[in-house]
DNA sequence: TAAAAATACTCCATAGGTATTTTAT
DNA sequence: ATAAAATACCTATGGAGTATTTTTA
């Protein structure tokens, strides 16, 4: 598992449909495919019942994107932090600088 | 960035060192070394302080942890309502044949 | 100088692409 | 019949290993 799945899932959700998600997440339909499967193979159970369509997702895959969700929101935070920090640091970084390019 | 990272970075941060965690992670000390580097080129920032002996978190570093500890709990959380899951299917497929098997 | 971490390289696993087949409306 | 998902195959990136070279207490 990895956040990548989590987040191709989540798209999938969103959109119910592999092509329309795959087109917003910037893969192809078949590299989406596959991963969901991988996903799959790794919990045990399906997530999807592909007997229908639209594609709709079984009881467990209901419980399982609660969870994802939460996780992808926590890595979004993540992230932002992220990207403050490094911004900071370059920010201190030039003010360091500066002073030594006065003499 | 992906879980695994994070999960070496949280073992790294309870040993203090490289090579402990590496052991215990069941991976090669180059092979954590390389992993938190990239994951510290990837967030523009870094974590450690390499210039001390035991190496010690960075400011940076502690904010980034905290994050990481509570995405890491979210998904241990995850992986244990997938096993759940998984057995349950299991048990309602003995019972859903054992009917079948009677006549 | 003796430990721990970084670097250099090699190899293999896997994520993703294209082409095609299968399936559900 | 047609649109969407699955499968097959190929390629390239990256994660991990071994061997070796810096480091810093």
């Amino acid at each position: 598992m990895n956040i990548n799945q989590l987040e191709y899932f989540r798209e999938l959700y969103i959109k119910g449909s592999f092509l329309s998600a795959s087109e917003t997440l910037g893969i192809t339909q078949p590299a989406l495919s596959l991963q969901i499967q991988k996903l799959e193979d790794e919990l045990g159970y399906k997530l999807l019942d592909r007997n229908r369509r639209p594609i709709r997702l079984t009881i467990e895959g209901e419980r399982f994107y609660e969870k994802a969700v939460e996780i992808l929101r926590l890595v979004d935070e993540l992230k932002e932090v992220s990207l403050q920090i490094s911004e900071e640091i370059r920010g201190t970084l030039k003010v360091g600088i500066i002073p030594t390019l006065a003499p």
